[in-house]
DNA sequence: GTGAAAGCGCTAACAT
DNA sequence: ATGTTAGCGCTTTCAC
């Protein structure tokens, strides 16, 4: 199994056929079209080939001929380790690699840190299409995917006229929640939020920069907790949204106590991710409180770790999400006009979420 | 953002500079090479390109002139759906791709599925290099790996002569969850451990099955094991090891359910992973088994998972080594002799193992 | 069943 | 600062 380092290749089909004496076709051929030679001719080429140590035809080559990369790539403009921490998030790679398994395509991870400006990577990648998963409307990595003349999927966000799309109604799922929650009496909530924007911004969001974000799925929850709040006369300006930058349970924590010191009389904790609500289910631990005696949390995405913890959430078809980006990008040949699919939500009621306490509750004990 | 469909490129860097009356060369420098010309002449030749709907160089033809594919192969013949619910995998995962951000290339997962004999996708992906994942000696994918001239890295197995690896000390980490186990006074034991070959064999591996086993890792393991224990009197062929062809909790479960039913007397269950490790604790707790009073359970890898369970196990660095991987095949041109890097181990007592019940406390309680 | 011709689209010496 | 020349290694009609 030893393996010599070289650096350039010693053989081409070219040479390989001279040295056989016969065409170029004759050799490529062998490789690609069996049933188009003499058995005896081609393992003759193939014995030739290991002698001369030609290792087959060069698949940039190939591909520049036939154009085909034989990848699609993806374009995941977070910081990895946090890609990698969130199980929503490699529940969406491993249904996109399930369905380029399937397709016999490879799936490239595109170099793209949020910090990186520079779009390079997105123009040197050899792939035949694109899969975007969450990024920012202002993404310039985004624009340059888009500039490139290759069919684009995009999985969440944003949403862009033309280009496919799946993710679930956020819209609807954000509804089902406050629907939830709203009926069960809760007036006086807080909100912990994801990135709203490429600056950073860890605290408090005012109600322009909710209805700036340029994370539309952000943007819609909150614009439908506003809605839905506002129509049982709570005035959403009063209402405290306070945003991380980065997506861990730490930041959910650091959230929770941050919303939770400036507004002690919260009684419900409206998280727009799960790994958020798992954070601050974790410090109102840490201040006593009792969830959901005390305290209401809900989150978002139904992660199986969520599930074990019992929260209160909507459940969306993560791996299912991945793969449909998958097919359809796939498949993007057979089509002429843009595609989305929306993915059915479930409302998933743990144990996290009751009735808030009245006020005497508040004072006197249960 | 609309963009048409088109599936051909309707504008080369030939066409431009025809139409703008320049060399190719100066498109070409106009992308690459922005110093090399008149800012002015930059200008014109970006412009036109635009109204041309002129993409920029097309990254295959790059490709193959600059002979630098940009991306690096990941070869993991396990079922994708395994591999991203082990957090282990998800752990080396993350770090390969981490190394590839920093260096600016593309991480292409390779389609080969353990079943899928198919080797093609393995001559036909467009990389600089390959990183091998966790795959048996007798891989047909693997063979094809080596078989390209391109630098290649393997990560714990299998170890081939002349080829970059990295990894534990698997005998030294193994030796140090038998000392353990050992000085804890465990004579009766028994083990579960990952699959050993290609072929399915869900249920107990006899001695021969263990020794020939195409997987390294879990080899070595085994051999380590039945050395420890038979320097202490152990008849090793007499310890029961259960394999489960399929790396899930679940499987753990049953394998522990298996051995269990077959060898109730046994006082420690030694697991070759985590994972393993956790379905053997559900399986004690369904069975009324205290642990670690009743059974001594151990692991191996020191996910965060068996972490917080408290497990006993020995703790890898999965992000480093991915890192690492990535890395070393990063600066392959460099070196001339192979490298092998080994990661460093340790021990981790939890709270599953103690020393053995005697035999009154089994009959009459502790 | 086999071969000749014609590029795929680009970059990198090496001139000028 | 810009152009000329010479391929990178391969596949694919289309003849024979």
């Amino acid at each position: 199994m030893n393996r010599p380092m070289r650096t350039r290749r010693q053989a081409t089909l070219a040479s390989l056929a001279a040295e056989l004496g016969v065409s170029r076709t004759t050799v490529s051929n062998a490789y690609n079209r069996p049933d188009q030679l003499s058995p005896e001719l081609r393992r003759r080429v193939l014995e030739t080939a290991r002698r001369l140590g030609y290792p087959g035809p060069d698949p940039v080559a190939r591909s520049l001929r036939t154009r085909k990369a034989g990848a699609v790539g993806l374009l995941l403009t977070e910081n990895l380790s946090y890609a990698f921490r969130d199980p929503a998030a490699v529940g969406v790679l491993e249904g996109l690699a399930l369905a380029c398994e399937d397709a016999g395509v490879g799936l490239q991870l595109v170099p793209a840190s949020p910090g990186r400006e520079d779009v390079a990577a997105v123009h040197r990648a050899g792939v035949d299409g694109f899969v975007v998963y969450s990024v920012p409307d202002d993404d310039p990595h985004l624009a340059a995917v888009m500039s490139r003349p290759v069919p684009t999927v995009i999985i969440d966000q944003p949403q862009l006229d033309g280009i496919d799309r799946v993710g679930p109604d956020d819209a609807a799922a954000t509804e089902q929640i406050a629907d939830h929650l709203v009926g069960l009496g809760h007036r006086q909530v807080g909100v912990l939020c994801m990135r709203l924007a490429r600056d950073r911004n860890d605290g408090f969001a005012p109600v322009d920069r909710q209805q700036e974000a340029h994370y539309h799925v952000q943007r819609t929850r909150l614009a439908t907790l506003a809605k839905k709040f506002a129509s049982v006369g709570v005035e959403w300006s009063a209402v405290p949204v306070v945003e991380r930058f980065e997506h861990t349970v730490d930041d959910g924590a650091s959230a929770a106590r941050e919303l939770l010191d400036a507004n002690p009389h919260v009684t419900a904790l409206i998280c727009t991710s799960d790994i958020l609500a798992l954070g601050a289910l974790a410090e109102a631990g840490r201040r006593g409180l009792r969830v959901p005696a005390d305290i209401t949390v809900t989150g978002f995405d139904g992660v199986a770790e969520a599930t074990r913890a019992g929260l209160t959430t909507v459940h969306q078809p993560v791996l299912e999400k991945g793969k449909a980006a998958g097919k359809l990008l796939l498949s993007a040949g057979d089509r002429v006009a843009p595609k989305v699919i929306t993915l059915p939500t479930e409302l998933r009621v743990g144990t996290t979420s009751a009735p808030p306490r009245t006020a005497e509750e508040r004072w006197f004990g249960p």
